[in-house]
DNA sequence: CTTTATAGACCGATTGCCTGTCGGTAAAAT
DNA sequence: ATTTTACCGACAGGCAATCGGTCTATAAAG
């Protein structure tokens, strides 16, 4: 059955992002992609040029969602400050929302080099995000900081590899202090009273 | 000709160890390491398990290496306390010495699971160095913060992901910006005077 | 309105590599 | 003499990517 280049390339992205979920990125042939969706070998590569050709494709068609989301919310400025970053950051772990088995490779490790493109994306998308609203409060007076992107780099950076990651093996109780350390540091860093930033708090309840 | 499996061992890591850093771990096929060495296939599979095995094996025989050298440097009390996190930090970035295109591994990109697992080794393996130190600090009144240990964390963590890889791209400035940022909110996070952390500057000049 | 031409979606056999296995040999060690 | 262990290399199974070729839709020419 012909049809049209954008529509198969999809239906490839999907299986693929199913599969890729499911068992990994090295665990998964072209085969089983290719047989999922009903096609023929050549015609996997007349879309794709490589089996690495479509990760990027998907992690792109990702981070399109996922950054869209969270650049939609950091300008609805009726939002109170506090309030908007924290939901800049639950938009990201919420948002890709129907056809996304993408999810899990944030949290799993599974795939390495998923797991680190991913990351770059995140890294370099949430952080211009986050500064912006970060000198919008440094103007209303509520923050105070000569470096709002580095610091936010280095709050984006932590956060993304410590509590997503098994990167550190954490009990419950562990993870406990390094949410509360967590929020007392960048409390620090944005030289605001401490325990002004507890409402953060919620970005770690809900998700993961 | 027969040798102890030992020796035989680390003939093959050090080819390994030549051939992952010059190709990548997955450019690198088991063929080119055994032809190499000069032994047979079932010989390879004698001493290692799978292939990624010897990889494990590399970052443990690693990791030994540049731990034990910043254990070494952080136990010398007679250096002073900035000073010596100084040492520390560049006795990782230096030591592994005579047998290892390993620090390739460090800063290129190249193989992006190898890379995670030393990542894993440095931040919780340097972090509790660092943190003894901060302690010692915060006992003379040098630094002071609750929660030294996930303060060294988010140091470590941040420092090994935006200075030694290409997660972020930056040009010669970028950098240097990034470096005054990072030591002003190091020195946020210890609750020292600003600027009194100018000589970590050091850390980032001969290596890398 | 028909015919021809072009582009591009699609096919599947084939190539060449690669990892890991296994039965067997020979040399130390006990 | 027997066990252990370093070593061998053919082999099986799976993989990504290629390539010549087919078929179809749309557009241009007659």
């Amino acid at each position: 059955m012909r049809k049209e280049a954008e529509v198969r390339k999809n239906e490839i992205l999907d299986v693929a992002d199913e599969l890729f979920g499911k068992k990994g990125f090295d665990g998964t042939s072209t085969n089983d992609i290719l047989e999922k969706v009903g096609i023929a070998r050549g015609t996997l590569y007349h879309h794709f040029k490589s089996k690495e050709d479509i990760m990027d494709a998907l992690i792109e068609r990702y981070s399109d969602r996922l950054l869209g989301a969270a650049r939609e919310v950091a300008a609805d400025k009726t939002i109170p400050l506090v309030d908007r970053i924290i939901r800049v950051v639950m938009s990201m772990n919420l948002s890709s929302g129907s056809s996304g088995e993408m999810m899990e490779h944030l949290h799993r490790p599974q795939n390495a080099l998923m797991h680190q493109k991913i990351q770059k994306i995140i890294i370099n998308g949430l952080t211009p995000i986050l500064a912006e609203i970060i000198c919008e409060g440094i103007e209303q007076g509520v923050f105070s900081t000569p470096y709002p992107y580095e610091c936010m780099e280095m709050v984006v950076t932590y956060a993304n590899t410590i509590f997503d990651n098994d990167m550190v093996e954490m009990t419950e109780e562990d993870r406990v202090t390094r949410i509360q350390a967590f929020i007392f540091n960048v409390e620090r860093l944005l030289d605001v009273e401490k325990g002004s930033l507890m409402s953060v708090i919620q970005m770690f309840m809900s998700n993961e």
